[in-house]
DNA sequence: GACCAGGCACATC
DNA sequence: GATGTGCATGGT
């Protein structure tokens, strides 16, 4: 059933909105420290933490890695759950230094799945943070399911409500060509689209999908 | 002051 | 396997 409408939304919100430039930031790095800040976590705040990083000058897996975990967390303060993420941002870096030698691109040779199931078994990293890593930080044709990709798909019908993660995942990628740039600007597309009018209350007026098959009530 | 934000781990049934 | 709870800041 999907293949075409799922092609379709991305055709709309690529008219409507563009070209989204993701992942916000420079470095691989920057993008995974970002990616584990901003779990269930306004983006605004998370920049807020990254510039605290950088202006302390600790915004390398080595820097990092050397910090105490309650430095770290005062810094990430503003990120919100700074001790949770405190102790997630370590065991990356544990992980990293103890099986790559702190070298990222070493991390990031590893083949799509065995990238995915190494930073899965990392505590603190679940299926969201761990394709957003795979994806926009090293490259790797993964596509990105979050909240609002799931608020949005249930609403047009496209899934079930309790569809999960693994389901979602491979619905994109079973529907769409296997290319990193479609998914990095689709799943972005998908969090700009939800931001401006697909939060928890229906405000649909305006939305690109407007016209499309929806359900103005369920949300997923 | 309530509600929300680009999750995840863990406890309990 | 489904459901509930803690984690916390800052913007609307």
């Amino acid at each position: 059933m999907s293949r075409q409408q799922l092609q379709d939304i991305y055709e709309r919100l690529f008219m409507r909105f563009g070209a989204q430039q993701w992942w916000p930031g420079q470095t691989t790095f920057e993008i995974i420290v970002g990616a584990i800040l901003t779990q269930n976590t306004n983006w605004g705040n998370v920049e807020k933490a990254i510039a605290n990083l950088k202006k302390h000058g600790v915004l390398s897996p080595e820097k990092l890695h050397q910090l105490d975990a309650d430095t770290l967390a005062e810094l990430i303060r503003p990120a919100g759950y700074y001790n949770i993420k405190a102790g997630r941002l370590k065991s990356f870096l544990n992980r990293l230094f103890a099986k790559f030698d702190g070298d990222l691109e070493r991390m990031g040779q590893l083949s799509t799945d065995r990238l995915r199931e190494e930073l899965l078994s990392i505590k603190g990293i679940g299926p969201e943070t761990a394709d957003s890593i795979a994806l926009y930080a090293f490259g790797k044709p993964v596509f990105v399911v979050d909240a609002y990709t799931g608020r949005i798909l249930g609403r047009h019908r496209l899934l079930e409500p309790g569809a999960g993660y693994e389901e979602v995942r491979m619905l994109f990628e079973s529907s769409l060509p296997r290319e990193v740039q479609l998914y990095n600007e689709y799943h972005a597309l998908l969090v700009r689209l939800g931001k401006e009018y697909c939060k928890t209350k229906p405000h649909c007026a305006g939305c690109p999908l407007e016209e499309l098959p929806h359900d103005t009530e369920r949300l997923f």
